[in-house]
RNA sequence: GCCGGGGUGGUGGAAUUGGUAGACACGCCAGACUCAAAAUCUGGUUCCCGCAAGGGAGUGCCGGUUCAAGUCCGGCCCUCGGUACCA
């Protein structure tokens, strides 16, 4: 503890608005965080997923881009060329919803956004390069990928076909899965529809097996994220097979399970398969079926969870395996996108199918049981193993294991001219086609008959009209004569541009790439090639498939196209985990508002439990809506400014590294923050006073002894903690931890003994260093106090004395029967002999013992005794 | 539905390779300082029994492996994210 008369002189107080101006002046005047190629030092791409600009900075991208500091920063001090740029994911849908709403244009809105939050980000002391910004909605920007586009045209990669979309019938719009609130519109309130319209789609699958092949070599990626994206693209290996018709073509469908053929009663086909449409056309109650197939939006998880149901078309196949003829039906949960958009159903070996021959009255029957010869009842549970199986009931085929019946059932099939093995992929060519107008024209023009022409290079950027009104909801470039009339090109005919914009995850899949040049005239040049692959990529586990797989994809194809020279955009990955806060929200007139928990009060009960909540502004009840994910469509955010107003940038940045380990869920509550103040207010103080003292002797003296060298152990253990939890483990929390455990010692330190104040300011020192990357305005003005000529941030990490670090005895813990019962002491270099005996003296361990024989003595050195007594 | 996470005191979390459950904080309680408040400082704080020493229980639920399980295995429950047009 510091004693009162060792204050010199009144020191200032902690000022966390000057000293966050000071310090980011000093790195702006130095230009510290601006970056060029340098081959002579090892470079460290740091990069945190861009934000959308949504109006203000939420507490998710506070805690997203202080963890890109943190690594950053410490990979600065490890003495690395490190690059940290920013830049906006501008196109988007919130921008329309705005201008729909505030009559304001998605592109002023958007530029205002960004400015105010760019002024955020500065505000929290974040080491950008800012002078290689990018905004996707800039035509600098998205005229290479505009030209990208075009190149994926004429090597084939980018094709169009039909493809299904929600359509709501009132407004005549397409709706996002977003927008499509329990079937219907979320604006109209009208039931959504599908519909099918022609797309711009890119041919990922072309790479899907070097996607997944790859997954396997992404050992800087979390494991879960390598699962999902591995289940993603789904690999599966099967038999294409077709069922004849009699009078007809021949139906083909995919089955991974080959090996039960023989147990297909029934087949089902899509409401879109050209089977259904036929048959609805002669038979009204199969056309209303169909139609009402239509009465639901696209999204998977939609499609799975509602009611399966179906109907016979009244034709039969013939199965290919014994010959029987089994109906075709049409069923709801059949998609034409999947596949063939057709099934074979073994209702016996396949949960669906079973349920769905249960409803309906189909015939079910098993092809393969246990290979034990323990009896199953298909009637009443499908079995669906692939091991420990055998076929029964198919002919020929049976009695053997799922491998054997597999490639006997393939080759006889291949030999008839019935079937080909075929590795199919769940995964999807990528659909880029949106028919909105706030995003990047794909640039492409169609003849008088409906012929495809890209854009030439040199006509490009097509540029997306900015200063526009929106009359209604609906695209305003779908129809400005200005916009669509061009001339094709080569011909010089009249033509008409495409009025659909990009999915807004081609901008987001190499933005990354395009950071490393800015200002290029052309895609990317050769700086790209000194910067990438990105080192460390920082964002929120809710990207770990779609915007991760785009990217990747995107990466390899501009890896084809000679622009880039490795195969993976990204070595590390860290998945952040996603802030997520309560919602309220309430339905009115068929749309559903939601509120900010700013604009709500909550009413609890004697527990603290939440029972119900209000609208603050007129005092009637809102609906609490459960914890989900901050978006700006569900108003959950938290809003950080008043937080930086109030404590500034280095508490709030402490604490956000202190709640929680960065991969964790984070629960928002407006609690915790005070202590983070209050630790950094204690450390100024502290280290001000320590400032103020004349400055110790330089070097300590060659031994220190008693608490001195307790304190320099503890520093060192802690350094050793800090460089673990920071560059290894990703754990700032402990980190910060270790270091607050580090301060309590020094402040129980009497700094008396001659050396004791060299000892005092080693601590300090480090102290500063290791907070640096976390704190870095404080740790700026404080190391500037004592003295220091350079700047913290030009400052190497600090290193463990390894001798500070010896001990003499250790304390280890005693338990009987696992139980603990003591502890006891021993010398460092104890034998196991030692550790036993120091046990068996104890006194807690005596009394625990007695009457008992002790069978057996396990000892973890350093760690803990068992004595096992019975 | 399917894929991937998570569940530990009043709260956020710690326990890194199977080895002391609750580090470090927040909050709360008591005390010091103060006319008072704020700030600051000191002590206490998983639950139950006990004056204490100490003992018992305890990491979502049920079962298992082990000298030893928050950690490993099997089966559940709840919850969050993704589910291809939110970004």
């Amino acid at each position: 503890m510091s004693t009162p008369e060792r204050i010199t002189s009144p020191v200032p107080d902690y000022d966390p608005e000057r000293v966050e101006r000071e310090a980011q002046q000093y790195w702006d005047a130095q230009g510290t965080f601006e970056v060029s190629e340098d081959p002579e030092r090892e470079k460290f791409y740091c990069l945190c997923m861009l934000p959308y600009p949504s109006g203000r900075l939420h507490i998710g991208h506070v805690r997203n881009y202080t963890i890109g500091d943190v690594i950053g920063r410490y990979q600065r001090m490890l003495g690395k060329n490190v690059l940290q740029p920013m830049g906006w994911d501008a196109f988007g849908l919130p921008a329309e919803n705005a201008a729909i709403q505030n009559q304001v244009a998605p592109a002023q809105w958007t530029y205002a956004n960004i400015d105010y939050m760019k002024a955020q980000l500065q505000r929290l002391g974040f080491g950008y390069d800012w002078s290689r910004e990018l905004a996707t909605c800039r035509p600098d920007y998205y005229r290479w990928e505009q030209w990208f586009f075009t190149r994926l045209m004429d090597k084939g990669l980018a094709y169009k076909k039909m493809a299904v979309v929600n359509w709501d019938p009132v407004e005549q719009t397409v709706l996002a899965n977003e927008q499509v609130i329990e079937g219907r519109g979320w604006r109209s309130g009208a039931l959504v529809e599908r519909r099918e319209i022609p797309q711009w789609f890119l041919k990922i699958t072309d790479y899907a097996e070097e996607l997944l092949a790859w997954v396997d070599r992404l050992d800087g990626w979390p494991d879960s994220v390598r699962t999902m994206q591995r289940n993603w693209i789904g690999r599966s290996e099967g038999v294409e097979i077709d069922f004849e018709i009699p009078g007809g073509e021949p139906l083909r469908v995919y089955t991974t399970r080959p090996d039960t053929l023989f147990g297909a009663t029934y087949m089902a086909v899509a409401a879109e398969h050209p089977l259904a449409k036929h048959a609805a056309q002669a038979d009204p109650a199969i056309a209303r079926f169909v139609e009402e197939c239509k009465r639901t939006n696209t999204a998977e998880a939609e499609l799975e969870r509602m009611e399966k149901l179906g109907m016979p078309l009244g034709i039969e196949a013939i199965n290919p395996g014994n010959g029987e003829r089994v109906p075709v039906w049409v069923a709801n949960f059949v998609l034409m996108g999947y596949g063939t958009g057709a099934i074979m159903s073994v209702p016996a070996h396949d949960e669906r199918d079973h349920a769905f021959a249960l409803k309906y009255g189909l015939e079910i029957r098993q092809v393969i049981g246990p290979d034990d010869g323990t009896q199953i009842d298909v009637q009443a549970a499908s079995w669906t193993s692939k091991d420990a199986m055998l076929t029964v009931n198919s002919g020929r085929f049976s009695g053997l294991d799922h491998r054997a019946a597999f490639d006997a059932i393939a080759t006889h099939l291949e030999q008839q001219g019935k079937g080909e093995r075929r590795v199919n992929y769940r995964l999807r060519d990528w659909g880029v086609s949106r028919q909105r107008y706030w995003g990047c024209p794909i640039p492409v023009i169609y003849d008088a008959d409906g012929g495809q022409h890209p854009v030439a290079a040199e006509d490009l950027p097509v540029l997306l009209p900015e200063d526009v009104e929106f009359q209604g909801v609906n695209s305003p470039i779908k129809d400005d004569p200005a916009f669509i009339e061009t001339v094709v090109p080569g011909s010089g005919e009249p033509g008409r541009r495409e009025t659909d914009t990009f999915d807004t995850f081609v901008d987001s899949s190499w933005y990354y790439a395009r950071y490393c040049c800015p200002g290029a005239e052309t895609m990317l040049d050769e700086r790209a090639r000194y910067w990438l692959p990105v080192d460390q990529y920082i964002g929120g586990i809710e990207h770990a498939v779609l915007h991760l797989l785009y990217a990747r994809f995107y990466y390899k194809a501009m890896r084809d196209e000679g622009l880039v020279d490795s195969d993976e955009p990204f070595t590390n990955l860290l998945t952040q985990g996603m802030v997520v806060a309560e919602t309220y929200y309430r339905d009115e007139d068929g749309r559903r508002t939601f509120y900010n928990h700013t604009e709500v009060d909550v009413e609890r009960d004697d527990k603290g439990a939440v029972t119900g909540a209000v609208l603050s502004a007129d005092g009637q009840p809102v609906v609490v809506g459960g914890i989900e994910k901050m978006s700006k469509s569900k108003n959950n955010g938290v809003d950080p400014q008043q937080m930086i107003d109030r404590y500034g940038a280095d508490t709030l940045r402490l604490f956000m590294m202190f709640a929680s380990p960065p991969d964790q869920m984070l629960e928002w509550k407006d609690a915790g923050v005070e202590g983070a103040s209050r630790f950094l207010r204690s450390l100024w103080r502290t280290v001000s006073r320590h400032a103020a003292d004349p400055a110790p002797a330089a070097s300590r003296p060659p031994s220190v002894e008693g608490a001195a060298r307790d304190l320099r152990r503890k520093l060192h253990e802690t350094i050793a903690k800090v460089s673990d939890d920071v560059g290894r483990r990703y754990k700032f929390n402990t980190a910060i931890a270790a270091i607050m455990e580090l301060m309590n010692e020094l402040g129980r330190f009497d700094a008396s003994a001659p050396g004791d104040r060299t000892v005092e300011r080693e601590v300090i020192d480090n102290v500063l260093l290791m907070l640096a990357p976390i704190v870095p305005h404080l740790a700026h003005a404080l190391w500037q106090a004592l003295g220091h000529e350079r700047a913290i941030v030009e400052c190497a990490w600090p290193e463990v004395d390894e001798a500070a670090l010896v001990r003499d005895h250790l304390e280890v813990v005693v338990q009987v029967n696992g139980k603990l019962r003591g502890r006891v002491t021993v010398a460092a270099d104890a034998s196991q002999e030692d550790y036993r005996a120091a046990a068996i003296a104890d006194e807690n361990v005596q009394r625990h013992t007695a009457g008992k024989t002790i069978r057996k003595v396990i000892v973890v050195p350093g760690k803990l005794v068992n004595v096992v007594a019975a």
